[in-house]
DNA sequence: TGTTTAATAGACCAAACGTTCTACATTGGA
DNA sequence: TCCAATGTAGAACGTTTGGTCTATTAAACA
């Protein structure tokens, strides 16, 4: 056997440095050194439980990947009963993210920027979590009845993506709530649902 | 004398090479060896011309800048002599440079991304930039004559960054198109300028 | 003419990097 | 009790990286 695949301490807490590190630091700007101090532990394990470092970053992006949509899902459920609060929810979500004090943008679009190449199995995988995440807005759009819900969530999630980078960039930007602004005016101008047709 | 300040040809194709390979392959992910190779020039030539790699990176940005906007504002002010109409012509830049072959999103946000510290010299550069081309859309809104220009051009500029990353992360996602209709909306949907007022 | 100045080629260096290897300790079942 | 799995520590390897040093050439110019 070359990998374990089952969680160990070791694993863990390799990922979990990973995770952090390779989130604010970025990939390229994430030395196995430094992952292996963080997680405190010896250089050896981490072959043991992943076949390379880009083993190790691939884990981290299904992680994360795993970890953020869950948290978004998680606060929007959690935000309102009503589902038309739960789309204007997304945006809330955004600002609460960006207040926090590790926040550096999106771990996806910070991974397609450093390997720029769209057949690159890391962008490849960035893509999939936006396509993810399109997939949540649109079902939370269905919810609310809104009508051409797919069409609205992709207008939804390029506002959260403008967001994102604007608060990135320029930190304090405010750009949640500039964003969530724009998100209700998008909603009020929609052609009012026909509950005719037949 | 360190380093040379007017330009030579062997200046030149080190900048024009570090500025292609620093922006599709990203700046950790372009080492000295290969802008060497594609600008043809000898490794002492560089360091004659720029302190470090750091030196050449920040000459590289500031050229990226001066370019890119220059491309922006030569694009808006040839597309329409309406002033209304140049701004909805931003959007119709960034469907053009989205199809350019080597398209790899914001050379800026990709910056701001692998140098995630807003204190760092590279993502001031980028925070800069960004705060240059948002002065630029307040300028077009402001000549075309839109109330509270100024806010207006903060969600322009959002939906840029959003357009830019979606185009990226997902090439072919029509990102631009998508912008400007939202542009639209955003624009018809404002108080009209109340010629009122004293 | 002789002197800068910009350019070249290529050896060299120390550090960092990802990775492998060896040797040893702990621990939980069969 | 013994074995296998999981862990540790740390040396070592080959490569890449950013940067320096030396030596040489070619043109600009006073």
């Amino acid at each position: 056997m070359r990998t374990s695949t089952r969680p160990t301490p070791a694993k863990d807490a390799l990922l979990e440095a990973a995770c952090s590190l390779f989130y604010t630091n970025g990939i390229r700007g994430t030395s196995i050194e430094i992952i292996l101090e963080r997680a405190g532990v010896a250089r050896q394990s981490l072959y043991q439980h992943f076949e390379s470092k880009d083993g190790l970053v691939a884990a981290f992006l299904n992680l994360r990947d795993e970890r953020w949509c869950g948290w978004m899902n998680d606060f929007v459920a959690a935000a309102s009963d009503d589902p038309l609060e739960q789309v204007f929810a997304i945006y809330d979500f955004l600002e609460d993210w960006f207040a926090q004090s590790d926040f550096s943008g999106c771990a996806f679009i910070n991974t397609a920027a450093e390997y720029s190449n769209p057949e690159h199995p890391f962008h490849v995988l960035a893509a999939r979590h936006k396509a993810r995440v399109l997939g949540d807005i649109e079902r939370l759009c269905k919810a609310a009845k809104l009508p051409e819900h797919k069409a609205l969530a992709k207008q939804l999630a390029l506002l959260m993506e403008g967001a994102i980078v604007t608060e990135q960039v320029t930190p304090g930007s405010g750009a949640a709530a500039e964003a969530k602004a724009i998100a209700r005016i998008l909603i009020q101008s929609r052609p009012q649902p026909t509950r005719s047709k037949k």
